[in-house]
RNA sequence: CGGGAUGUAGCGCAGUUUGGUAGCGCGCCUGCUUUGGGAGCAGGAUGUCGCAGGUUCGAAUCCUGUCAUCCCGACCA
């Protein structure tokens, strides 16, 4: 490929839409082009590193024995009104009505389709297991497209589905898929942790999130300094944080004018705010109220409360009269004197302090020397672990403090068990011909969202360094002055040389000045730079540069293949 | 969907307060010079000022509505 004839519009300007360095780098760069809000042409040097990564996933996903396949983006509502989650998707769903108005959806995901596949084939136990998978895009009418390619609307993914004719088939599948993407995120140099996460909606048993570490990302992570423990922090755990005991004093309540915060307790009483108890009053999309207690300090995680209810799929604040309904008051609340029968969840760690302040239920009063194990009433809560996790709590497994970090959630893997296939009866025989639903797990993985995780984890302030595994090309020729036909030829011949060597090699024969060009090569990334300029005409010199590490060598001209290749194998 | 901000040339911006018919930098085109880190000089092209109404002799500027984009919160690859 020559850059004179290659769309790759650079801009020196960064595009005032672009908050995040991987956006301002990819469009800088001349990878993407913007079409309206999350959505998002590919161009050419764009292209090339999806279509690098998307074969390093192809490669892996075939040596799990995966299969590839191509499904329809636009789905018939009739499997997901089977699979039941027609009404439950909301909004973020993108449906159709065809012209005879029956209606449809721009595929999200591709469980229902993917189960409608194979319960029509796969009879026998002997089919399985089974594994399926493509690469392809996927719509989600997301609430707020941002940071380009990072959350857009329509996206390349990869979804493999795994079939089994039982649980522990399953978790076979579970872990070559977890292991090849480990294989993936290691090929596309990336640095990376598969974290415990939380299965949300999409249901099932446990999951694993591959997320890249970078400030940029949306998810935050906790993991243990001492072991391999790393989880999603909606899913993480920790150990019950031991309140010293104390003698319980009595019971005491106290007038704290204008207290409704946590703050403002804490100033007006000076107590510590270890020493106080906050509430959180929830209502489910049933419209239950839900009271979760946590100490002051700590905040509640509600995938954690959801995950303990048996059909909330979602919490909002609740209602002033709601809370008033069940003998609560909104800004003084307290487990004492709560309605009977109204669901109340207090934290682990609550049920551990001695002698601490928490509402009265009671405008501007509190408690003072609440007990919780002597003073809430132990059949009217449920105790449980419902805190978002903190940096410096005990890691679950050896105790050691864990430290938080933000991340990329790049891949998933989930398992499904027989959710899927229940719903849509996707079964099979076993080996004592009896009726079987199968056993399923899903994987996706963002392809675009992996190509910014890469830029933001690699990049300098003159541009991407691109692993060389996903960089567009692996090598760029620069003809340092394109329009003298001596040094021209000479690159075209350094250029044909690489290529006829198997190198993945961009020729830059722009007429541009050299300045121009070192610095779009900078902006775009590639990992080595080989330039070709008087010295090479007059000495057959070419000087070589890591993009990486800057470091600038030089090689005779008859060298140059084996120099580049020997540089190239140590990037 | 709630809160905040912004829409003026391909990109970055000024002009809006105080209405008078649009400008700067980069990029683009032509010519000459230059030629290893975003060149210099000279000339040139490019805008229904997001859109629709309204006020006014006159609107980028004031008013109303609308659309779009971006940022912050609840979701996810």
């Amino acid at each position: 490929m020559r850059a004179s004839n290659l769309y790759a519009p650079t801009l020196r300007n960064t595009p005032a839409e672009a908050e995040i360095v991987s956006h301002q780098l990819m469009y800088r760069a001349g990878l993407i082009r913007k079409v309206a809000g999350g959505l998002y042409n590919y161009l050419p040097l764009g292209w090339r590193v999806i279509r690098k990564i998307e074969q390093i996933i192809r490669e892996e996903m075939d040596a799990a024995g995966g299969q590839e396949i191509m499904m329809p983006i636009l789905q018939p509502a009739e499997l997901w009104q089977e699979s039941g989650r027609w009404g439950v998707y909301g909004d973020e769903m993108m449906r159709q009505k065809d012209r005879h108005g029956r209606e449809f959806c721009l595929g999200p995901t591709h469980e229902e389709m993917m189960t409608a596949l194979v319960r029509d084939e796969v009879r026998s136990y002997k089919q399985l297991p089974l594994m399926l998978y493509q690469i392809q895009d996927k719509f989600r009418d997301e609430r707020r497209p941002r940071f380009g390619l990072m959350r857009s609307r329509e996206f390349i993914m990869k979804d493999l589905y795994s079939f089994d004719k039982d649980v522990e088939g399953m978790n076979v599948s579970y872990k070559k898929m977890y292991d090849a993407y480990t294989k993936i995120f290691t090929r596309c140099g990336l640095e990376f942790r598969p974290v415990e996460a939380d299965n949300g909606a999409i249901g099932g048993g446990h999951s694993h999130e591959f997320t890249v570490l970078a400030d940029a990302g949306e998810s935050n992570i906790a993991y243990c300094t001492q072991c391999d423990y790393a989880a999603s922090d909606e899913k993480a755990e920790m150990k019950p944080i031991e309140t010293p005991a104390e003698e319980m004093q009595p019971l005491e309540k106290i007038e704290t004018p204008a207290t409704n915060t946590i703050d403002s307790l804490v100033e007006f009483l000076g107590v510590t705010i270890e020493k106080t108890i906050k509430a959180v009053a929830y209502q489910t999309d049933k419209d239950e109220l839900v009271l979760v207690f946590v100490r002051g300090d700590h905040d509640v995680n509600e995938t954690k409360v959801i995950n303990l209810l048996d059909d909330a799929l979602e919490l909002r604040m609740a209602d002033e009269e709601a809370i008033i309904a069940a003998g609560g008051c909104p800004g003084f609340m307290s487990p004492i004197g709560i309605k009977k029968g109204t669901k109340v969840i207090v934290d682990q760690t609550v049920m551990g302090m001695y002698n601490a302040v928490a509402g009265a239920n009671e405008k501007d009063h509190h408690y003072r020397n609440v007990n919780p194990q002597r003073d809430f009433a132990a059949d009217a809560i449920t105790v449980a672990d419902v805190r978002l996790v903190k940096e410096g709590d005990a890691c679950p497994h050896c105790g050691a403090p864990l430290k938080m970090t933000r991340g990329i959630e790049a891949g998933q893997v989930f398992t499904l068990g027989t959710k899927y296939s229940e719903a849509m009866h996707a079964t099979f025989l076993d080996e004592g011909g009896k009726e079987q639903p199968l056993y399923m797990g899903c994987y996706g993985i963002g392809v675009g969202r992996t190509m910014a995780a890469a830029i933001e984890q690699n990049n300098d302030k003159d541009g991407i360094i691109w692993p060389r595994s996903i960089a567009p090309f692996e090598v760029v020729v620069v003809a340092v002055n394109a329009k003298k036909d001596d040094q021209l030829a000479y690159a075209e011949k350094v250029y044909d040389e690489l290529r006829a060597a198997g190198v993945d090699v961009l020729l830059d024969d722009r007429r541009e000045r050299a300045g121009v060009k070192f610095k779009d090569c900078d902006l775009i990334g590639y990992p080595l730079r080989v330039v070709v300029g008087p010295k090479a005409v007059e000495g057959d010199t070419i000087e070589l540069k890591v993009r990486k590490t800057g470091e600038v060598s030089t090689c005779a001209a008859q060298d140059v293949v084996s120099t580049v290749q020997n540089l190239l194998a140590d990037l």
